[in-house]
DNA sequence: GCGACAG
DNA sequence: ATCTTGTCGC
């Protein structure tokens, strides 16, 4: 059975199966690199463009690029968005020279209505501490927090239980959403991006990975 | 039935 | 995500 021909309800019910599966709390005991993940898509053509880089930590320089294209299978349903980008990212996964420590996700962890978002379903199905961070709100409740860079304040989900934390990551501007996906905690998983920022919003790998595949894409563009 | 809704 | 020009601000 291929990916394409799961069901929305199936779908559902991997994720709430799966999520059980997940550890969450504290962090590897050592990182010397963290990974950045993007997708891009060209809708007319149908590929979806998928950019890992892998930069040292703390130092954040750039380790490694690597690019993937492929055929997309599935549209964007809200909840479900690994059915979209989980085959490329996946794919991009086998073709990396160098194993992450830890990998931040353009997207939601554990903030998600079953607890199983793309960061969660990447990092349990690879074995890798992952952590989401996504640049808009998915699911839960939480106050604004504080303009000032660093201020922060907690997701909840329906229960009251913490699934993550609404982060400004840049003075006077629209904040991040932090949750863990996987082998990671929710302090933990901010205290990482925290460490990844740089003078913007988005912390450094997802930032570089957002640029070069967009460039990747503007190449491929030309062959069009 | 009516909104909300990662990328 | 993507479609799109100029424009306001640091």
């Amino acid at each position: 059975m291929d990916l394409s021909d799961i069901s929305i309800n199936e779908a559902k019910e991997i994720q709430s199966r799966l999520s059980q599966k997940l550890v969450i709390g504290g962090k590897p005991d050592k990182i010397n690199n963290v990974a950045g993940v993007d997708v891009a898509y060209i809708n007319k053509e149908n590929i979806a463009l998928c950019v890992v880089v892998i930069f040292s930590y703390p130092a954040l320089e750039l380790l490694s690029v690597n690019y993937n294209h492929d055929t997309v299978t599935y549209p964007y349903i809200p909840g479900l968005l690994y059915l979209r980008e989980g085959p490329i990212i996946l794919k991009a996964f086998e073709n990396i020279k160098i194993q992450p420590d830890i990998v931040i996700f353009d997207g939601h962890g554990i903030a998600h209505p079953r607890r199983f978002g793309l960061a969660s379903h990447i990092g349990l199905n690879l074995n890798l501490p992952a952590i989401g961070c996504a640049k808009s709100f998915l699911y839960g409740s939480y106050e604004e927090p504080a303009k000032k860079k660093g201020s922060s304040s907690t997701l909840y989900d329906e229960y009251n239980k913490p699934a993550g934390v609404v982060l400004r990551s840049r003075e006077n501007v629209k904040p991040v959403f932090i949750s863990p996906g996987h082998l990671v905690g929710i302090d933990e998983s901010v205290e990482i991006v925290m460490n990844c920022l740089a003078r913007y919003r988005i912390p450094e790998p997802l930032r570089f990975a957002d640029i070069e595949v967009n460039r990747y894409k503007k190449k491929l563009l030309m062959n069009f």
